[in-house]
DNA sequence: ATAAGTCAAGCCGGG
DNA sequence: CCCGGCTTGACTTAT
């Protein structure tokens, strides 16, 4: 089991995400942007690994604008051997890495010009993990998508839409059950039609879904994942935050919500994203729970580094990124 | 230097 | 009928 936590890490002193407007494109700003967010995302893996934290969702703004039209630049071979750098580093300390492409990827999408856009979403953050030379256990992570008023037809859309998709891509994505419309009941028959792993959502599935008990869910959506092919099931790992929306995720690891779950895993395996607040920090805390519980392996042995890494050698010439600095 | 407004993209449901 | 929410805030312009 690997514990992971999603994009942002907010003890690192840069950002895998840096971006600019669209008004504003050029090749120039996009190749900076590229090296930035390549080059952040190394120390955040190199910061995970030293934790122990072997789970990491990447953010989508890898490259910005890497499935818009504008977007003309060779980034794939320009960027080649950074990307296989970073692959061979994710292999070599087991780390496992995914996506989760954001509300706009819509398969289902009665408009055929959004589902065309959708799939190139996705064929551009899968060529990402195809170039870190990552198998078929690197994930894309995606909803069901909209309803349109007839859910039938809207998952037999999902269902003939994935079937054209290039194969590479198929071979990585993933479906999460959802907190409004797509309940876990809905995902499975999804699997039925096409052999989908889905990925399964604790919190959502508390908001929704058709009374399976939490145990009967996990071991439900367990079972849609090919074990060779697609790896240790995935999961996102979330709780209400008390006296909020329903459907809000906590600000922070509610601790003992989460030693009940992990007493309805019954042995089963998940690597989870834990989808809350304060990022990083719950992730550990989660961590040293499972290692309490015997559920994750030792700490490393190695120098633990310090939170906040000091900055690469020769590093960051325009104060950009610093967060609590005075200087001026 | 800091704050406000805006940013490529879709969809649903609450107010 | 507009707006917040969604896996994640960052860029740009105004003050």
């Amino acid at each position: 089991m690997k514990i992971g936590y999603p994009c942002v890490n907010e003890a690192m002193d840069c950002s895998a995400a840096n971006t600019f407007r669209l008004a504003s494109y050029s090749d120039e700003r996009l190749v900076a942007a590229v090296a930035a967010n390549l080059a952040c995302l190394r120390r955040l893996l190199e910061w995970n690994v030293a934790q122990g934290l072997l789970f990491f969702r990447m953010g989508s703004g890898i490259v910005p604008f890497g499935s818009h039209p504008v977007n003309t630049f060779p980034w794939q071979t320009r960027f080649g051997s950074e990307f296989r750098a970073l692959g061979q580093y994710i292999k070599a300390h087991g780390l496992r890495v995914s996506f989760h492409p954001d509300q706009f990827v819509v398969l289902n999408s009665p408009d055929a010009h959004i589902v065309r856009r959708s799939v190139e979403e996705l064929v551009y953050q899968g060529s990402m993990l195809d170039l870190m030379e990552l198998d078929g256990t690197a994930k894309l992570q995606i909803h069901v998508g909209g309803l349109y008023g007839d859910r039938e037809l809207a998952l037999s859309r999902f269902a003939a839409v994935y079937a054209t998709l290039p194969a590479a891509v198929r071979a990585r994505v993933v479906v999460e059950n959802d907190d409004r419309l797509f309940s876990l009941r809905d995902c499975l028959a999804l699997h039925q039609q096409t052999g989908v792993p889905i990925l399964f959502d604790n919190f959502h599935h508390e908001c929704l879904n058709h009374g399976e008990p939490m145990a009967d869910a996990l071991r439900l959506a367990a079972a849609t994942w090919h074990p060779t092919a697609d790896g240790v099931p995935m999961m996102d790992y979330s709780s209400q935050a008390p006296a909020e929306r329903k459907g809000k995720h906590t600000v922070s690891l509610a601790e003992e919500l989460f030693r009940g779950f992990l007493a309805e895993l019954h042995g089963l395996d998940f690597d989870l994203m834990l989808e809350i607040k304060d990022k990083e920090a719950s992730a550990l805390r989660a961590l040293a729970i499972l290692r309490e519980t015997g559920l994750a392996g030792p700490a490393p042995t190695g120098p633990v580094p310090p939170l906040a890494l000091p900055p690469a050698p020769g590093a960051p010439p325009k104060g950009k990124r610093q967060k609590n600095s005075h200087a001026a």
